[in-house]
DNA sequence: GCCAACGTTGGC
DNA sequence: GCCAACGTTGGC
């Protein structure tokens, strides 16, 4: 069973275009220090889970790009690295604490932006659009997939 | 830069 | 386990 998923990435660190510009237009999806978004990784994913490449903290928020989950979960290798940002000093290698998976891009969209998402009655629950909502992965309804999917390629 | 909303930390 | 203080996210 195939699970959608909409994940955020600011451009000024990772943009749509950086992905496809790597091997297999696919990078490790490093740098998740939120636990709920680690579970979603660590849990639920499976190879093929669709992916809304969301691109977040810029001029126009807004979906850029359709995505699949690439690899099984595995431990983030920043979290060792003490030249990183996300270095974590009380993670073990025993026993890791944040894990991540591979997300390959599989098309670059239109933006479809904030207000043209929040525009449609069909998606008013999108989690994305919940009023305070920060969680940088977020699972996607398959009905909402549908329709995102079809106003991506229809502008 | 502002600020609402949320997550994490740590004293008790 | 409670909760105040603090830090971060992210749209605007």
């Amino acid at each position: 069973m195939t699970s959608y998923w909409l994940m955020k990435s600011e451009p000024g660190e990772c943009s749509v275009d950086d992905v496809l510009a790597a091997p297999n237009a696919t990078v490790p999806w490093f740098g998740v220090r939120n636990y709920q978004a680690r579970n979603f990784m660590r849990d639920a994913m499976r190879v093929g889970d669709g992916v809304l490449f969301y691109h977040s903290s810029c001029a126009e928020p807004g979906i850029v790009g359709v995505a699949r989950v690439a690899s099984a979960p595995y431990p983030d290798p920043t979290q060792f690295d003490v030249k990183s940002p996300y270095f974590d000093a009380k993670s073990r290698r025993e026993e890791p604490r944040w894990t991540l998976v591979d997300v390959q891009v599989l098309r670059k969209t239109r933006n479809l932006a904030l207000p043209e998402l929040r525009a449609h009655d069909a998606l008013q629950d999108l989690v994305v659009l919940r009023k305070g909502n920060r969680l940088s992965i977020t699972p996607v309804e398959a009905r909402h997939w549908r329709i995102l999917s079809k106003l991506l390629d229809h502008p």
